[in-house]
DNA sequence: CGACACCTTGAAGAGGTTCAAGAAATGTGG
DNA sequence: CCACATTTCTTGAACCTCTTCAAGGTGTCG
């Protein structure tokens, strides 16, 4: 229902490297790569190009970069420059009002595209963390701009994946704005499951890279309503729950809860 | 908070058409129009073409439509083909989950852009509706994309146009996830009467185009809550509130309740 | 091993919803 | 132009969900 990931490729969870025997050449904080050889090439770049096209996007993919767990690869207020391509692992976006309220907006992995908001006030306006230890490849957006007019399956590209990000967004405010505590939180866990799923990962189990506390603020509940459900749950024999160990052992309960919104016929 | 248009410029409100002088030639559906002349230029157009390139933007943007009220513009499933630029009128947009939710995403004006849901898919994911009498115009996206290659400040415009709708929309999770109704309304009404301004309205005064429900679908709250807080700025003197037709009377009490999360340390 | 961050659970309370009834506006057809 | 039907809006009262506050448990890392 939020996001779908269409095609499937393995991919490895946690901060284990991908590809790495496709590695140009490396410095110590910032590595040549090239998406041609690249696992995750499905999930961020568009098909169907040229051996020529696929060079100069390479070309165009500068270096990568290592976000240490806890640490932010940009922050409300810098200066825009770049989108970043996450190649191993996870990332929690957020917003904050003047008045200190907080709101995480989304949760990124492998393949996902982060720094679009950057784009119109040409600077962020939103955090990026890294929940774990990342790494990301950079694409200068002036960069593909310029690549973008001679290449038009990027161009088309670079238009989905703002055009995707814009329709998950409309998900997210559906979940917030009509669901209740049990549905958005199982609406969570399919549309995680479902995204790791798309990379090579279980479909029952994984680990959660985030707090109790980061979720709620994504479903816009307390951290308190999210430990309370996810025992709900486990009481309900829907979900094995340790800490941020997490197994769906009902999947159809899960999916039921979501799209059982009690009024059958309005 | 939510959406800052920078420019104004005169825009009647109502269905009243702008720069009607303008039009080269007409058919009762369809009518060219020539943006080089469009008083809503600054709102949707780029800033600093040539006449060249504003002349080969006129004939990408083919036509109008007028729209009724009540009637979509277009609906979720249909096959997506062009971008709108709202010319008069004023629009809803919503989703829908699949055991009948339905979420009110957005109110467009003059000068705003619909139709960036559909570009991931190939086919729109939400509705378009006007809330009364509207004139768009259409935008071939296959068109767009061809000049954007040619055109860089189109290019950038577009690109600058899907990231702000991004940015409004993490404007909206943060207003759904962590404020309360009285917040959420206060919110919603700076928010309208500041695009209104931007569009050469009143500062303090509008008639609303929705209903207290299609109000409260945007907000996440009932209709009868939505009712009950205007009753309550009313009460409080921020609002004069007869039906649809608002004036605000304390527009810093209303920017207080948005900024004063209690907290104010946290 | 101790300090710290994170998670769970209980009890009381607040904010918003639900249900219901009536009032005000709007539209329709004679 | 008026009467009637329909939609929209307001308000009250009871209820429910989620939050708040509090305490204790669990896991992790230097």
């Amino acid at each position: 229902m939020l996001d779908v990931k269409p095609s499937a490729s393995a991919v490895t969870q946690g901060a284990k490297p991908v590809g790495e025997a496709k590695i140009l050449f490396m410095t110590p904080q910032s590595i040549k790569v090239a998406c041609s050889n690249c696992n995750l090439r499905e999930l961020c770049m568009p098909m169907g190009l040229s051996a020529d096209e696929l060079d100069r996007i390479d070309k165009m993919v500068g270096t990568r970069r290592r976000v240490r767990r806890g640490s932010a690869l940009f922050s409300n207020g810098e200066k825009f420059t770049s989108l970043y391509a996450i190649r191993t692992g996870f990332f929690k976006t957020c917003v904050a009002s003047e008045d200190g309220r907080d709101q995480v907006t989304g949760f990124q992995m492998a393949g996902e595209i982060i720094g679009l908001d950057g784009i119109v006030h040409d600077h962020h306006t939103c955090d990026a963390v890294a929940l774990e230890d990342a790494e990301v490849c950079i694409m200068p957006f002036d960069l593909i701009e310029k690549l973008s007019r001679e290449v038009s399956a990027l161009q088309h590209h670079v238009h989905k994946i703002m055009s995707r990000e814009i329709v998950r967004e409309h998900g997210v405010m559906l979940l917030l704005g009509s669901m209740r505590a049990e549905e958005r939180l199982a609406a969570f866990l399919l549309n995680l499951v479902q995204r790791l799923h798309a990379r090579g990962f279980s479909q029952s189990e994984f680990v959660l890279r985030m707090t109790r506390e980061e979720i709620g603020s994504y479903l816009g509940l307390k951290l308190e309503t999210v430990s309370r459900t996810f025992s709900k749950f486990s009481e309900d024999g829907i979900v094995e729950v340790k800490q941020r160990h997490v197994r769906i052992l009902n999947t159809d309960a899960l999916r039921l809860i979501v799209n059982n919104n009690q009024l059958s016929g309005q």
